[in-house]
DNA sequence: TTGAAAGCGCTACCAG
DNA sequence: CTGGTAGCGCTTTCAA
C-alpha cells in the first residue's frame, strides 16, 4: 500500500502534526507523546512512507556510503575484498560504491568524483596516482589496502614478506630445492612486489643466486596455465619448484603440470599465496600462505567509519595483518594423517 | 589549492555574481556573457570548487547511481557481471552501488533501502523475494539478470536451455556416452535450474533415463573438487561423463580427476559452462558453453538508464542473449589442429 | 544576460 | 512535548 513518494510534509498534514514531529518519530529522536507517535506511525504505515535518502543526507551532510576502488577486479581475491568491506559497511547502514579504474586513463578523475559521493574511500594499492590519493584525502578519509599510501594516508596490508621469506626458505632448506622460479608480476601490485622481494631475499640470505627475473604474468588461473606452458614446454630445463604470487596462478600451473603428466610434488613443486578454499582441496593440496583477505577490507571500513564520525575527518592507524605459512603436499611435505585439508 | 568544501554561494560572492550564474557556468547551461563566465571560471579554478553531489542530486531528484544486487558473489562470473555493469554506468556518470544479500535474513529490506538511493536496480535472479522485487519496481526501474522477474519486470538472460540441450545431446549421441552426471544445484539459481532441466530434457528426447538427482554443490572450484571426491572415490561406479553447471566446478572436477591419475577424456569426460578464460587453456581444454556474461549486465544497465530518463520510469524489453556450444578436448572431441585454444 | 527567490526532502534549533 | 522555521547546496523559474 501507498506510494513511497510521500514526503514529511504530506505525512505531517495527514497525521495532523508538524513535520518536526514526523521527523522525530521516524528517527526515534527526541520526546514524543504516545498519542502523537501513534497518529504519525499510523499515517506512515498507511502510506508506506520512508524518508528520502537524499534529503536526509543533505541535511546531515553525510552520504551514508563508502567507496571501494579496484584496479580491475578478477577472481576470488577481489570478491573476498568486497565481501569483507560489505560486512562492515552494511551494519553501519552505509551503502557500498565500487569503481574499477581498469585501464581507463581518467581513473584519477573518477576517484575524485567518487570522493564527492561517499563518506570515505578504500583504495587497493597501486590503483590510482599518489597525487590523486592525496587530493582525495583532503575531501574524505582514505585508506589504502594491500599497499602503502603516500603522505600519512593509513593503510591496511598483510605481512607479505614474513611468510614469503619463510616459504622460500622452507623450499630451499627443508626440501633442499634449487632452481626455483617466481611467477607473478611485481610491477602489477605492491603485494606481488613485496612477495618477489622476499623470494629473492630468502635466496640471498642463504647465499644462493635467485633467478634474475620473475615470470611476469597476471593473477588469474589462466595466466598460471600460460606460465606452465612456458615453463614446462621442454625448450628449457624444467625448474624444481614454482613459487606463485597467488593461489589462482598456482592452480593454473598445477593443472598445466598435471595435464602434461607430471607428478606434483615428485617432478615439480608448486606453491601459492592466499589460501583460497580450493587450495586445501586439490590433489595434491597446495602449500601456500594464508592471509586474512576479508579482514583487510573489513578493517579498512572500520577505520574509515571511525574517521567519518570524528571531527578531524582523517583516517589514521595503519596496520599489518599477520599471515601464516600453510604447508601441504604440493611442496613435498608429507600428506597430513587424516582428511587431507591441511587445516 | 583550494578546499573543495566551497559552495555556490561562496563562489558567487567571490566572483561578484549571483549563484544562478555560477550554476549556469558550472553546468554549461543557459546563456552567460563572456565576461561573467571568465570571472566565475577563475574563482572556480582558484578555489578548486566542484559542485556537491548531494545538493545537485536533491535538486535534480535523481541520484546518478545504479544498484547491482547479488546473492553472495564469488568467482569470475560475478566479477564479470560487475565489470559489464560498470562499463555502461561509468560513461553515463552513474556510480555503481553493490549489495550482497548473502545469507542475511533482512535482504528484502536492504534491497528496498537501496531502491531509495539509486535511479535503478539490476538484481541477479533468485536473490530476493518476488514480493520485494515488485515493491522495488514501484520505486525505480528494475531489471532481473539471469532469471525471470515476477509481473512485468523485464529480464536479461542467456539461452541456457538451447546450448545445454545441444551439449548433452552431443555427449549422448556423438560420443555415445551413458551414465552422465550433472554437478550443480538447481535450487541455487534460475540458471542452474534451466541447465539441469535441459540436461534431463536431452535424455528424455532420446529415450534415455537421466539421473534422478544432480550432485548438488555450489558454484566454486572448491565445490567441484568436492564433487570429484564424491564421484571418483571408488565406492560407486565411476560415471562416464560429468556435466558441470559452470566452468569453475568443471575445473575443480578436472583437478580432482587428474590428481587421481585419471585421464581426461579417455577415462572421464568433463564439460563446463560459461567459457571463462581458463577453460580454453587447461589441458585438456574444456568443452563448454560460451555465454556473454558482461553483456548481460551491460544490457541491463542500458535498459535501466533508458527507463530512468523516461517519464514512465519503468524498465521494459526483456531479452535472451545467445549462447554457443564450444567443443574442445575434454568431451572427447579431437584436439584442434593448431594452438589448442579451441577458438 | 543577470539576479532574486522558490523550492528539492529532511533535520534540528528555538520558542512556546 | 510540540510546532514554526531556518537551513543543507544546488537548480531553475520568473522578473527585471
Amino acid at each position: 500500500m501507498g506510494n513511497s513518494r510521500m514526503t514529511v510534509r504530506e505525512i505531517a498534514k495527514l497525521a495532523g502534526v508538524s513535520v518536526a514531529t514526523v521527523s522525530r518519530v521516524s528517527n526515534g529522536t527526541g520526546q514524543v507523546s504516545e498519542e502523537m507517535r501513534r497518529r504519525v506511525l499510523e499515517a506512515i504505515e498507511k502510506h508506506g512512507y520512508r524518508p528520502d535518502h537524499l534529503g536526509r543526507a543533505l541535511a546531515a551532510g553525510r552520504h551514508g556510503a563508502l567507496g571501494l576502488v579496484f584496479p580491475g577486479l578478477s577472481g576470488p581475491y577481489f570478491t573476498e575484498l568486497i565481501q569483507g568491506f560489505e560486512s562492515e559497511a552494511v551494519p553501519s547502514r552505509a551503502s557500498v560504491h565500487i569503481l574499477c579504474t581498469h585501464l581507463r586513463s581518467d581513473a584519477d578523475d573518477q576517484v575524485l568524483e567518487m570522493g564527492r559521493r561517499v563518506d570515505g574511500v578504500a583504495v587497493i594499492g597501486g590503483t590510482v596516482s599518489d597525487e590523486a590519493l592525496l587530493r582525495l584525502a583532503t575531501m574524505v578519509p582514505v585508506v589504502v589496502i594491500a599497499g602503502e599510501g603516500p603522505g600519512d594516508i593509513p593503510s591496511v596490508r598483510a605481512d607479505n614478506a614474513g611468510s614469503m621469506l619463510a616459504l622460500t626458505r622452507h623450499l630451499l632448506v627443508d626440501h633442499d630445492l634449487r632452481d626455483l622460479v617466481f611467477v607473478g608480476n611485481p610491477a602489477g601490485s605492491p603485494d606481488v612486489s613485496e612477495r618477489w622481494a622476499a623470494f629473492r631475499g630468502a635466496h640471498h640470505d642463504l647465499g644462493i643466486d635467485p633467478p634474475a627475473e620473475p615470470v611476469a604474468v597476471s593473477m588469474q588461473q589462466a595466466d598460471g596455465v600460460l606460465a606452465a606452458d612456458q615453463l614446462l614446454c621442454g625448450d628449457t630445463p624444467r625448474p624444481a619448484g614454482v613459487v606463485c604470487a597467488n593461489d589462482e596462478i598456482a592452480l593454473g600451473v598445477l593443472v598445466g603440470a598435471l595435464g602434461r603428466g607430471l607428478r606434483v610434488p615428485q617432478d615439480l613443486v608448486i606453491t601459492g599465496f592466499d589460501d583460497m578454499p580450493a587450495a586445501a582441496l586439490v590433489t595434491p593440496a597446495l602449500t601456500t600462505v594464508r592471509q586474512p583477505v576479508r579482514e583487510l577490507t573489513a578493517e579498512a571500513a572500520r577505520l574509515i567509519l571511525r574517521a567519518a564520525d570524528q571531527p578531524g575527518n582523517t583516517a589514521a592507524g595503519s596496520l599489518v595483518l599477520p599471515t601464516e605459512l600453510v604447508l601441504r603436499r604440493s611442496c613435498g611435505c608429507p600428506a597430513p594423517p587424516t582428511g587431507g585439508t591441511g587445516r
